[in-house]
DNA sequence: TTGGCATATCGGGAAAAGTCGATATATTTG
DNA sequence: CAAATATATCGACTTTTCCCGATATGCCAA
């Protein structure tokens, strides 16, 4: 994964809470029905919701911080899970504190 | 300091190269006469040279940086110098440790 | 198997970033 | 002070990003 698309991922005001939101779900989304939110994490509904911007770019988001390795999903029905990417924040601030 | 600034100012290669560049100075610009890396930095020229980019370019992409906290200045007659902000790095170490 | 959700993808218009050459500003030196 | 040099700023053009609505796809239930 290229670095630059790693900073880009995150240069989004919106993507950078998502994030943010995701590190803490079960406090962020206390509406989610069902919420399985160490295995799978939350469904693109309501992070569309929380976030408060269209379903398509919420989705397009979604996907541009996972291209990032930042989160990872999960689809159970007709439900995308996502949740954060520990490993890929590992390595992240592995760059940061070894090239930069 | 908006944390979306401080990744939009890593979302570039040239820019993501100059920091790691900084630093290692005395490794990266060898040939920068009577040189002062520990306190002064690398002068823009230099930058430049090994960039490749216009000066204009370098000269707005050295104030992005450090319009982000991630490198300062210090001007020493016609020159101005760069180098890493320590503090600024690790501030960003922090945020993505903590927040995201 | 059809209708209804949840999500993904597509196409586009507006705003921002990338990058340049030209020009302005500051500093040193003759 | 004038010329030379280093850097900063400006104006312009191209490419990318933001964000939307419309449409497609996948999955479930009746």
């Amino acid at each position: 994964m290229d670095q630059v698309e790693i900073f880009k991922a995150l240069s989004n005001k919106t993507r950078l809470q998502i994030l943010g939101w995701l590190k803490e779900p079960a406090t962020n989304f206390p509406d989610q029905p069902n919420a399985d939110f160490e295995n799978v994490g939350v469904c693109v509904g309501q992070i569309q919701l929380k976030a408060g911007l269209s379903q398509s770019t919420i989705s397009e988001y979604l996907s541009i911080l996972q291209r990032a390795d930042l989160i990872s999903s999960t689809r159970l029905g007709q439900w995308t899970y996502y949740k954060r990417n520990k490993e890929g924040l590992e390595k992240l601030s592995e760059i940061i504190n070894t090239e930069l």
